[in-house]
DNA sequence: AGCCAAGGCGCGTTGAAGAAT
DNA sequence: TATTCTTCAACGCGCCTTGGC
């Protein structure tokens, strides 16, 4: 209930009216700082209590210099860029940062994104899967620090820093679990242009290539959703003799796949294997319970944030780029061939 | 590629000597109104671009007092929120609001999300299934607009203005829907304590005693995860006799369900029906197809955001509670019993 | 001397009022 | 009299300097 006399948000001023005081005292007992005697401490924070005061923030880094602020670009359509999130908050406030953030949706572009943090006066950039062009995000890192999560770029060639998962690696692990259990005829279903689809697709052909299999490496087009992989299992239907096992670009691809199978009569893993990549909470749900590639999300979040703080702190940056070691997680979806 | 000279952001004042005009003006040409002839207007937005100037989103927040401002609590966890912040993004921007956006997480809870949003001067607060006491609610209320999306309050006892989804309509076209295909054994799965969990409790036994099952009512302990949902459906096998269908409090839950069912053998729909909530990308997944209840996202985001911005520009707020009716989805989950 | 508190200034922006064409 | 532009003060807060007991 706001006590407020006139109707709008107390101040610092109307606090400091009530408590008998300056302005400049109630400054020092609201930050906690000392300077200020207990007796006079406590009327103020009574006075602050009663009115509802509340510090404004922005009036607040207006006169600092700093803003402590890190702002993160993310999409609200996927599930991914959500718990990454999560990890940011965890890491940044501990470390004595705010966090700001921008989402992209169908309505709002990148740029927008973009513009609304640094509008807001946000000291670095955290970018989850930003598609602007590299030219952009080269332009953006020459006013601040830039991260870029899960979309690689030549390093080097400018100031972007860049975290992600070693997604040829974890292809490369995927299909050597395949090769392993005995599979020979595997396929990749590829993620098209989308972040990370061409280093697994790399990852994939590697593999291939260092078990004696390359006469055998078969790259079909797919994509990021089921749709995208239930129209590459409809392919694989038609295709004689059918692969014994596939390799999908991400989870909802490997979900579309198993379900395309299931209604075909297909029996995974008996008749084929399959392997997602994520981790999401699809591939755990024990109906599904696919074979998956899980990325590390606690380590990309708390790499990025590390990275960027590193920068505004003027410590030395490690590394512009961080490779975190994705993890192959076995379930139900792999079996040896008949 | 910032040219400030110094190394700090640019301001009104960098753009304004090298434009040789006053900040005043160089203002007005930044936001577009008139005041300024053509000629210096160009000048000054030479001078703006070369020098990589963008306004200070907060110092012209300090100067003027509105805010248009509009606080969101979302959780991350919670698909079904992002949904929402599309929405609202898309209902806010238009109306010439922005969206601050605050995450609840795990290490982040509701007290902390509000406090961000306040700090930040925002004009009115939206908050998507918010758990935090009634009594909490109503104080924020007092201070300044604010919704509940989807978390019924008693209307009436505080100025805390309610969006939600009519959930015991929806659950009761459910049983509605089973009934006519001939089922009486029918079981619902709760959501416990969550937001609308009462009312579909309530709206499960409303259709059941219309249409004389009163004795058949039955209510297991649920919840809001697949967890939930496979915990109860263990339940369900050692019944006897077993009911003929399951309505369960959202479509995770029922997915839970799902699994267990499809685990122990018993056919879906042909031994039982099952029904969930929300029409989540889940339900519309080929090979799981649940007959669900769908939730009319785009309304309930527009209904939140122009309840605030009425109340904010003191139009007449039509009711206090907006109720959007849901619809039913029937697909593959459902059928007449044996 | 040593603690406490007050006052003034600046942060980047805008609106009002007035000066110069 | 219009138009274009400038000067001045204020927004809410934090730091720094000064003054009082």
């Amino acid at each position: 209930m706001s006590t407020a006399s006139n109707g709008k948000r107390p101040t610092l001023a109307d606090v400091a009216a009530r408590a008998g005081v300056s302005t400049a005292l109630v400054s020092i007992v609201m930050r906690g700082v000392k300077g200020a005697g207990d007796a006079t401490r406590e009327r103020v924070l009574k006075a602050a209590q009663e009115i509802g005061y509340r510090p404004d923030a922005r009036a607040r880094l207006l006169r600092s210099h700093r803003s402590q602020l890190l702002g993160v670009q993310f999409s609200l359509e996927q599930a991914f860029h959500s718990d990454l999130v999560e990890g940011v908050y965890a890491a940044a406030e501990p470390a004595g940062y705010q966090v700001v953030l921008s989402a992209v949706a169908a309505s709002r572009g990148e740029q927008r994104a973009v513009d609304a943090l640094l509008a807001d006066r946000c000291e670095a950039l955290i970018l989850f899967g930003p598609q602007a062009p590299a030219a952009r995000l080269a332009e953006l890192a020459e006013q601040l620090p830039v991260v870029s999560v899960a979309r690689r770029l030549r390093p080097s060639t400018s100031r972007v820093g860049v975290v992600r998962t070693a997604d040829d690696e974890g292809v490369r692990s995927a299909v050597e679990h395949l090769v392993a259990l005995g599979h020979r005829e595997i396929v990749h279903i590829d993620g098209g242009k989308a972040p990370g689809a061409s280093d697994r697709r790399r990852g994939y052909r590697t593999a291939m290539n260092r078990h004696g299999l390359a006469d055998h490496v078969r790259v079909l087009p797919g994509g990021l959703t089921e749709e995208h992989g239930a129209a590459a299992a409809r392919t694989l239907l038609d295709t004689h003799p059918r692969p014994s096992a596939v390799v999908a670009f991400n989870d909802r691809c490997a979900v579309g796949l198993l379900d395309v199978f299931l209604r075909s009569g297909i029996a995974v893993p008996d008749e084929i294997s399959v392997v997602g990549f994520d981790d999401s909470h699809l591939a755990r749900m024990a109906h599904v319970n696919l074979t998956t590639v899980a990325q590390d999300i606690p380590r990309l979040s708390e790499s990025a944030v590390g990275h960027v703080i590193a920068r505004l702190e003027g410590k030395p940056v490690d590394e512009k780029e961080t490779v975190v070691a994705p993890r192959l997680v076995v379930r139900g979806t792999t079996a040896a061939p008949r």
